[in-house]
DNA sequence: TACTACATGTAAACGGTTACATGATTGC
DNA sequence: GCAATCATGTAACCGTTTACATGTAGTA
């Protein structure tokens, strides 16, 4: 079975919005889909290249003055079928995350309490400020973006983010209090 | 920065609690550990060999009658205080994790929204097969390994899981709603 | 007959990040 | 003067999976 490469349909997704930069696409994934989705530019440029190749995609430079050349890329008639071809097909495999804070918590047996209570304590907090950054992307739309029509299903994904933090929290919360009791007894 | 490797620690983890062959360890690996770390065989056979390169591991041959040679290995003391220093650093960083799901989701306004809906059925079908898995090792645990020391922290992890998995649920069921209610109006 | 469990291992390919190279402009 | 922003791109490397090679014994 090959190895789907969904980076490709990233970008045609995002050149489906408006025709971009490589430099503008990260921008745009970072402002968006970052917390459950990641594209660095080893992988953006030559992607965007093999667009051009397979002719889902095309690109005319923009000059401006005393900045370097843009390369605008626009989605193709071509691209747009393969992009909604893409969106049709049922997801098959989810992924295990590898999680290093569970994988230590598994060995925490050889360690004293209070080393595991103080990672999970950090793990929380690190959860809390993704959190933060959710809300403050939820206020961003919500005032931005209340009119636009994909604003449902950006705050579909974006509620995904919150609700798997706060459990997650909620989570770190019960295992600290069961490991300090634990402490005691 | 260089990037740790951290199927190494895994495995030592693991060789803490008895000697083992690769084969046992991938046996053990899903049995265990699997619902947030896996590793292949590809992995385990040239780390165990890196293993002993290190000092972090012996082994020694088993001949059994009718079946291939095993090679047992355990783990040192250097091993051993290795894996102790690993297990107190801090973590670092919490790679985000890539969501097909959310990928198509964000992009759904370019379809008929039954599509959407069918796509977070079919994801919430496969949480709750994996819930179900969850919750089979929950039992085996509490009516098996219920005296082991390692037992509080097994079961940790284990409702790590649990938490996020029925998080994710309900998380489908809020956006299958959502959905419904947007088809209608 | 075919599949599963036992058991070891490698090579190729893939997906992804990091570090680097280049260079102008704007703002502190 | 220095950092940040704009902008393109590549090469090296790392981590990981997949497919393959090899072989026995028991079971459905």
């Amino acid at each position: 079975m090959s190895r789907e490469n969904k980076t490709m349909y990233t970008l045609l997704g995002l050149l489906m919005y408006a025709p971009l930069t490589g430099y503008e696409i990260k921008k745009t994934i970072e402002s968006s889909i970052k917390h459950f989705w990641q594209e660095s530019y080893g992988q953006i440029y030559p992607t965007l290249k093999k667009l051009v190749e397979l002719g889902f995609a095309d690109f005319h430079i923009e000059k401006v003055d005393g900045k370097p050349d843009r390369k605008v890329y626009t989605i193709t008639g071509v691209g747009k079928s393969q992009f909604i071809n893409w969106l049709e097909k049922p997801i098959e495999k989810i992924p295990i995350h590898k999680n290093e804070l569970l994988l230590k918590l598994f060995y925490g047996q050889h360690l004293d309490i209070r080393h595991n209570i103080a990672q999970v304590i950090q793990y929380k907090q690190k959860m809390e400020d993704i959190l933060q950054s959710l809300n403050t992307t939820e206020h961003f739309l919500l005032t931005k973006r209340k009119e636009d029509p994909h604003f449902d299903y950006w705050m579909m994904t974006l509620s995904h983010g919150q609700c798997i933090v706060k459990a997650t929290i909620q989570w770190c919360e019960e295992s600290i209090r069961k490991l300090e009791e634990k402490q005691k007894g």
